[in-house]
DNA sequence: TGTACATCAGTGAACGCGCGTTCACTGATGTAC
DNA sequence: TGTACATCAGTGAACGCGCGTTCACTGATGTAC
């Protein structure tokens, strides 16, 4: 059967969005070409028609979550009044729903530490979609200076990024609950305050910062790292 | 050879110590039985008189990491004024030295995707090292009543553990550094702070979380997930 | 105390299964004439 | 327009390597007498 133009692309674009779920599912070692390939209603030995390798479809399947995750938040944010944005986002984002679904969630909880352990040319692409996963929640602190809006975004999505993860780990009792509760809380605070991570350079609100940073320093030096 | 009783404990425990650094550098799927045996100075054939399965070292060695974390925590406390504790912890976690280090870090970022992964029996394990790991932050918020703390802990823990995934996931340059940077600012400013995690109940600091909640779960149903 | 025996942590070869990859083949459809 | 041929996405069997696991064996040391 040889079939027209758009149906290779098509059934390529298949394969990776289905692997993306299952992907992040069983992360990028628990599933089989096998799998991946009847998953979308293909046999294995046609695998090599569209992929160099297996490491090749898993770094597709990667980029093509960060991707959703982010034209998810841009659709989010264009279907709700601009107050609002943040909250609905960071609402979903630290839903249980999301907690118990990692397959259909964002990519970077899922799979995040075994993207850190790429190959430096390959994680350059994730460190793009990471800026513009950043850039995209920036985009909604329209009051604060554009560097100040970036360094929020940041550490609004840690917030969310590592509520997740630890709910995750956490299983789905009333711990990962409160823990999910937790994340929003604190992400929307985050939101609703431009001080915390847009301090006037030169001041230091917390006393203990300063001094702290050279303390840290020769105790990390002395002792293990954990 | 026969050894004293101690021996083999001291053999499994260096086994174990040995494959948390590599499990967390490589992954939970990333290294094979020999290595790891070789890494402790063994060879394969001598593993199953330690371990039922290689399933079961994994899940030790994530388990001595966790409480590697609890422990290096509680001792930077201990060595340190009241006040700066958190800074310091959070400085520490949050350094590039950390970053780049894995296999001696904290085994959230480097494994929490693939604990979250594990049975519910072996995940109640880590649930309940993860409320360690909890209370043991909460101790730092004297000021704040016990539920409140526990909470601010959460989410303090949250951002130190996504920043770090998301530095690593950025790499090694000036964005995974800034991120680094936004993280430290964010997690002390919540140290410095008793209100936003602790909202008094009742009360709604941003306008819009309230609506929000609501407006999200009908947008959260109409469209896919990322 | 000395001797014979039992134990068992550790060795290294071997097994066998799963999985990534290859390959000869198919057959529907595009293209050339 | 119709016919012959070329193409190539997809099939399914087969390959072979790696890795988890097993097993017969070793030999140093504990224990019984």
């Amino acid at each position: 059967m040889r079939y027209s133009k758009e149906h290779k692309l098509e059934t390529h674009a298949r394969i990776v969005r289905k692997a993306s779920v299952r992907l992040r599912e069983k992360g990028a070692h628990g599933v089989g070409v096998a799998d991946l390939m009847k998953d979308a209603g293909l046999t294995h030995g046609g695998f090599y028609a569209h992929f160099a390798s297996r490491e090749q479809l898993v770094i597709e399947a990667f980029a093509f979550a960060m991707d959703r995750s982010i034209e998810r938040w841009r659709r989010l944010a264009a279907e709700t009044p601009p107050a609002e944005r943040l909250a609905v986002i960071v609402t979903s984002y630290l839903s249980p729903t999301h907690r118990d679904d990692p397959g259909r969630g964002c990519a970077v909880p899922a799979l995040g530490a075994e993207i850190a352990r790429e190959s430096p040319k390959t994680r350059k692409v994730f460190a793009a979609k990471m800026e513009t996963m950043i850039e995209t929640i920036a985009a909604e602190f329209i009051d604060a200076p554009p560097k100040a809006a970036r360094k929020r975004a940041m550490a609004t999505l840690a917030t969310m990024m590592g509520s997740l993860l630890m709910a995750r780990v956490a299983g789905s009792g009333e711990l990962s609950d409160t823990i999910l509760q937790a994340g929003r809380d604190a992400a929307l605070a985050m939101a609703a305050q431009p001080q915390p991570a847009a301090r006037p350079r030169g001041a230091r609100k917390p006393a203990a910062t300063a001094k702290a940073a050279s303390t840290s320093r020769s105790a990390a030096k002395a002792a293990p790292r954990p």
